[in-house]
RNA sequence: GGUCGCGUAGCUCAGCUGGAUAGAGCAUCUGCCUUCUAAGCAGACGGUCACAGGUUCGAAUCCUGUCGCGAUCACCA
C-alpha cells in the first residue's frame, strides 16, 4: 500500500481514538524542505470536525502515530502543519521494489477500450512548418503517454487531400513546371509542390493587378482572376473524376506524402493508420441524410442542411451546402464514424488541432452525440496555442514560415557547435557524431515545445536560438549520459554484491527516492490531463535532484562497499526513469555527450 | 458585440483538485574542474501573481466585474 494511504488510515484511527470523531479524508503534502520531516498532514481541515487548537491537535495526532505506526520515526508541528518523519526502511523497501524494473512508471494494459489519437493532419499543398511540429510532437507524446498509462492506442491522421488549395499547386505546376519532378530537381516532394503553391499565388496577384489596371475593382479582380477561375474549373473536373486531373492529383500528392514521411522520420514520429478526406467525406454525407430523417438536422429552403444548436447555447451550423457538396464538418463526421467502423475496440478519440478550431470541435462533438453514438462522450480536443513569430503569424504563401526540415537541421548544427567546443567525443566516428548531434538537437527542440502548457501560444524567435542549458532537453540528456558513464566505470561492482545490506540514506538520496516514487502517478496524471508538460517538468526536477546528489556525494568513491553499490543502483534507476520519461515524450537519450 | 483561452521576476516558464516565507531556467554578479563528464554544482540579485471586489481559518489557485492580448462566431479547411 502506498505510504499516503497507510498514513491516512492511521490518522483517521488517531482522530477516532483521541477525539471520538470520524474524519472523511486527510490532506497531505510534501514537507517543505526548510522543516524536518518527509510528509505533512494539514491539520486545519480537521477543525470542522475536531474543535480545538490546531497546534495541539497536531501534537496529539503526531504522538499517536509515533506510538502506533512503525514507519513513523518522529514528528514536529509548525502552526497547523504536522510534519512526519518516515523511517529509512520504508525508502529502502521502496527502492528494492523498483530498482530492477526497466518499465518503472508504465502501467500494464488495463483497459479494453482503445483510444485513437489524431495528429499532424496536414494539407497536401505545402511542406510542414514549425506549427505542424508542435502539433506532431504534442500528438505523438500524448499517444505515448496514454499507452504508458495502460491504454491501447492507435495513432492516426486525417490528410486533407482535396480542395481548391491543392488544385492551385497542381495548376501552377502544369503551367510553369516544365515537367519538374523531385528526381529532376533533387527537391523533396513536399517542397516542390509547395514551390508551385507559392508560384500560383504570384501569378494570382499578377492577374489581379492586371485586371485592376483594366478598370476592375479589387473585389471584382479577386474573383475574376483567370488563374483562379482555372483552378476552380480544375476542382470541378476533379470532383467529376476527370482522368487527367485525377492522375495529376495522385502524382503530386504522392510527392507530398514521400516528403512528409521523410520529415516524420526525421522528427521520429509514426502513425498506425492514415485517413484521407477524399475517402471519408462521402460517408459523412450518408449520415447527414440519416440525421435528416431522425430530425437531428433540418433543410433550409435553398436546400442546404443545418444543425440547430441554439438550445445548447451555440448557433446553427451548416453541414451540407445547397448544391449538396460537403463542408469541413461533413468530412469530420464521416471520418469519426469511419474510424469506429474500422476499429470497433476504439472507445474514444483525441484530436490534436490548434485552438482556432475550438468552436468547430465543440460543434462536432455535440453533433456526434446528437446522432446517438455512445463513443461521442469520449472525444477530446487537444487544443494548443499557435506558434507565432515576432513578425506575427506564419504564412506559407508569403514565405514567412519556419520550415520543419530546416529547423531540425539547424538544431543539429547548434548541437554540433557546442559539442565541438567541449571536445569530449574525439574518439567517436563521424557517423556516430552526426547521429548524436541529431539526438541532442531534436532533444532541445522537442523539450522546448513540450515543456510548456499546450494551451499557451509560443512566440518563436528564430534569431534567439533554443537553449541547451538549464531547463532544457540537452541538460537532461547530459545527466543521462553522465549516469551511463558511471555505470560503465562501476561495471562489475554491481554484479558482485547483492545490495540488500542496510545503508543509511543520505539526504540527497532520500530526495531522489521521493522523486522517483512519484513517477507512476505523474504518468497517470499526464494521461488524464493530456499533458506532456507534466512529464517534462517532472523529469527536470528529477534530474536536478540527481545532479545535486552527483556533485555533493561521491558515488564510486563511497567509503563503504554497500554504499557504493546502493549509489550505483540508485543512479542506474534514475537513468532508467529519465529514459522512460523521455521515451513517452519521443526524446532519445545518448550514452555519451 | 457574443463565446472561449491567456495575463506570475527584465525574458521564457512551473505552481496538481485552495495551505507554511510564490518556485525554476535564461540574463547579471560570487565561488567550485590534479577526485565519478563544468551542457554541471553551491550561492546572490530579482515579485503589488494585470486590476478591483467577494467566498474562507487560509486565495496566484474558486466566484463576479474591469482592463490588456489572442482566437472564434464562413455555404474555407
Amino acid at each position: 500500500m502506498k505510504l499516503q494511504d497507510t498514513l491516512e488510515l492511521q490518522v483517521k484511527a488517531a482522530v477516532k481514538a483521541l477525539f471520538q470523531s470520524e474524519l472523511e479524508s486527510v490532506e497531505f503534502q510534501a514537507t517543505r524542505k526548510e522543516f524536518a520531516g518527509d510528509i505533512t498532514v494539514v491539520v486545519f481541515p480537521m477543525l470542522r470536525i475536531v474543535k480545538g487548537n490546531p497546534a495541539v491537535i497536531g501534537e496529539q495526532i503526531g504522538a499517536y502515530l509515533q506510538d502506533h505506526v512503525t514507519l513513523v520515526k518522529g514528528f514536529n508541528v509548525v502552526k497547523g502543519f504536522l510534519n512526519i518523519e518516515i523511517d529509512d526502511a520504508y525508502y529502502t523497501a521502496f527502492f528494492n521494489s523498483i530498482k530492477n524494473n526497466d518499465n518503472y512508471g508504465f502501467a500494464q494494459v488495463k483497459d479494453d477500450k482503445a483510444v485513437m489519437v489524431e495528429y499532424s493532419s496536414p494539407n497536401t499543398n505545402k511542406p510542414l512548418h514549425l506549427g505542424h511540429v508542435r502539433n506532431v510532437l504534442l500528438g505523438y507524446a500524448v499517444a505515448e503517454i496514454l499507452k504508458a498509462s495502460g491504454k491501447p492506442v492507435y495513432k492516426t491522421q486525417i490528410i486533407n487531400d482535396r480542395g481548391i488549395h491543392i488544385c492551385k499547386s497542381m495548376l501552377a505546376w502544369q503551367k510553369f513546371g516544365n515537367g519538374e519532378t523531385p528526381e529532376s530537381t533533387g527537391l523533396k516532394g513536399d517542397k516542390l509542390v509547395g514551390k508551385y503553391y507559392v508560384e500560383f499565388d504570384k501569378a494570382y496577384k499578377q492577374d489581379i493587378s492586371d485586371l485592376i489596371s483594366k478598370g476592375q475593382s479589387e473585389e471584382e479582380a479577386k474573383k475574376n482572376a483567370p488563374i483562379l477561375l482555372e483552378a476552380q474549373n480544375m476542382l470541378r473536373q476533379w470532383e467529376a473524376g476527370d482522368k487527367a486531373v485525377v492522375a495529376l492529383w495522385e502524382k503530386m500528392n504522392g510527392w507530398v506524402y514521400d516528403g512528409f514521411e521523410a520529415t516524420y522520420k526525421a522528427i521520429g514520429v509514426d502513425f498506425d493508420e492514415y485517413y484521407y478526406e477524399s475517402q471519408t467525406y462521402l460517408l459523412g454525407k450518408e449520415f447527414i441524410a440519416e440525421g435528416l430523417k431522425t430530425g437531428v438536422f433540418f433543410k433550409k429552403d435553398d436546400g442546404s442542411v443545418w444543425c440547430d444548436l441554439t438550445e445548447d447555447g451555440l448557433d446553427e451550423k451548416i453541414v451540407l451546402r445547397a448544391d449538396g457538396t460537403a463542408v469541413y464538418m461533413t468530412q469530420d463526421i464521416g471520418t469519426a464514424i469511419q474510424r469506429i467502423k474500422d476499429y470497433p475496440d476504439v472507445g474514444g478519440m483525441v484530436y490534436t488541432v490548434g485552438n482556432e478550431q475550438d468552436y468547430h470541435f465543440k460543434v462536432l462533438f455535440l453533433i456526434l452525440k446528437k446522432l446517438g453514438f455512445d463513443w461521442a462522450e469520449n472525444l477530446y480536443h487537444l487544443s494548443y496555442g499557435m506558434v507565432d513569430l515576432p513578425s506575427g503569424k506564419m504564412k506559407s504563401r508569403e514565405g514567412t514560415v519556419v520550415d520543419a526540415d530546416d529547423l531540425i537541421e539547424e538544431m543539429a548544427d547548434t548541437a554540433e557547435e557546442i559539442s565541438k567546443e567541449l571536445g569530449k567525443l574525439d574518439d567517436y566516428s563521424e557517423a556516430d557524431k552526426k547521429a548524436l548531434y541529431k539526438t541532442i538537437g531534436l532533444g532541445a527542440l522537442k523539450y522546448y515545445i513540450l515543456k510548456v502548457d499546450p494551451k499557451k501560444r509560443i512566440l518563436f524567435n528564430p534569431k534567439e536560438s533554443i537553449d541547451f542549458q538549464g531547463n532544457t532537453g540537452p541538460f537532461i540528456q547530459y545527466t543521462y549520459a553522465r549516469i551511463q558513464s558511471i555505470l560503465r566505470k562501476a561495471g562489475s561492482i554491481e554484479d558482485t554484491t547483492t545490495g540488500t545490506a542496510e545503508v543509511s540514506i543520505h539526504e540527497k538520496e532520500k530526495q531522489l527516492l521521493k522523486q522517483l516514487e512519484q513517477f507512476p502517478e505523474v504518468i497517470q496524471n499526464a494521461a488524464m490531463q493530456h499533458s506532456p508538460a507534466l512529464i517534462a517538468n517532472y523529469t527536470y526536477d528529477l534530474v536536478k535532484d540527481f545532479n545535486s546528489f552527483y556533485q555533493n556525494v561521491s558515488i564510486l568513491g563511497a567509503e563503504k562497499e554497500e554504499e557504493k553499490v546502493f549509489r550505483v543502483q540508485l543512479s542506474k534507476t534514475v537513468g532508467q526513469t529519465i529514459k522512460n520519461a523521455f521515451s513517452v515524450l519521443g526524446i532519445d537519450v545518448p550514452e555519451r555527450m
